[in-house]
DNA sequence: CGCCAGGCGAACA
DNA sequence: TGTTCGCATGGC
């Protein structure tokens, strides 16, 4: 059965085919909140495979800012719910988001078929590609050179809260946000504060707020030597130097030669907004666990020079590369421990 | 303490 | 064209 004829979303009951109006299968009692019927997905998995980094656990469920809004989702089998703190017209915003429509089966098919393909694939049913916006990811991109995940949460979490603008949240939050019994089972949450401050969450700050920013200002956040790389990304986006919404139409190489032209901004963290932002599955970050990966598992016997390992990841891979860069990615890192 | 973290860019041979 | 280093900051 083709995964997209599955997918639809429920209200109470009663399965919705995909591509009916979202008014129809949100909760009629409760327009804050809709449930989604997914197939293939693991949303703990892809929300904490570090593509993203404003997600937090709080129990079961997760909590982050999507498109300016608050949002919890929690995933029960097949049922994903999603609660917002204010009532919705509708959801595409988030089913894009999520890339709900995706068919994984047909991509996950263009693999190539070999044992660390298998193994990867294998270790991480599920996880899928987010559809971030431009901008958000391409600051926590510039964020990530030399940073942990956990410390690249802690940045942009402060950047939020000190520069964006405050946002509804569900009342219970706080009551969630201080229930060390949820949030400190997670090891990770320890080393993040939470970006909940008093009653409010904070979207993303705009690129004309940061590029009103001095680079002192930025610092505070603690991003070390990337704060005069964001403040120059946030004045060439404010200024309309660079139109983020014009890469969209252009192929990957152009949209990556948009990207390089920023300082701070190499190869690697090019492909990851390329990957994550724009949905460009050719596009192949190789990061330090990636290289690590490749050379581990295709390359056992002898180093391969910089140029061959380059070559191998642009041309192994097929076309949804950077698909099986994120499984290759957090193969490698869940086996870690 | 030393080492490393979803790199990049400048300075070298 | 291909390596080497410094860069802030924090976790372990």
């Amino acid at each position: 059965m083709n995964a997209n004829e599955t997918q639809g979303r429920r209200c109470g009951e009663t399965p919705v085919p995909y591509g009916l109006s979202e008014a129809i299968c949100a909760d009629p009692r409760d327009s804050r909140a809709t449930t989604f019927l997914v197939r293939d997905y693991d949303l703990a998995a892809t929300l904490a495979s570090g593509q993203a980094f404003r997600w937090r656990p709080m129990g079961d469920a997760w909590e982050g800012i999507v498109a300016g809004r608050w949002v919890r989702l929690h995933q029960a089998g097949d049922d994903l719910r999603a609660e917002c703190a204010v009532p919705q017209a509708d959801w595409h915003w988030l089913r894009d988001y999520l890339q709900l429509d995706v068919d994984l089966a047909a991509v996950v098919a263009t693999f190539p078929d070999d044992e660390p393909m298998r193994a990867s694939v294998a270790a991480c049913r599920g996880l899928r590609l987010l559809r971030q916006e431009p901008w958000e990811c391409l600051v926590s991109f510039i964020c990530s050179s030399t940073k942990q995940i956990v410390q690249i949460q802690q940045i942009i979490a402060l950047l939020c809260e000190r520069f964006g603008e405050a946002i509804p949240v569900a009342a219970d939050v706080r009551r969630l946000s201080s229930n060390a019994e949820g949030a400190m089972r997670n090891a990770e949450w320890k080393a993040v504060p939470p970006d909940v401050v008093g009653d409010s969450v904070f979207a993303f700050p705009s690129a004309a707020r940061l590029a009103a920013c001095s680079e002192a200002e930025l610092r505070t956040c603690k991003m070390g030597f990337r704060a005069p790389y964001i403040l120059a990304a946030a004045k060439a986006v404010a200024t309309g130097q660079l139109d983020l919404s014009l890469l969209q139409n252009l192929s990957t190489a152009e949209a990556r030669a948009a990207l390089m032209n920023l300082h701070g901004v190499g190869r690697k963290i090019a492909d990851c907004v390329l990957l994550f932002a724009y949905g460009k599955q050719d596009a192949f970050p190789v990061d330090v666990w990636v290289r690590r990966a490749l050379i581990e598992l295709y390359f056992p016997r002898r180093r391969p020079s910089e140029k061959r390992l380059a070559h191998f990841a642009n041309t192994h891979f097929g076309p949804n590369a950077g698909f099986a860069q994120q499984y290759l990615f957090h193969y490698v890192r869940v086996r870690r421990e």
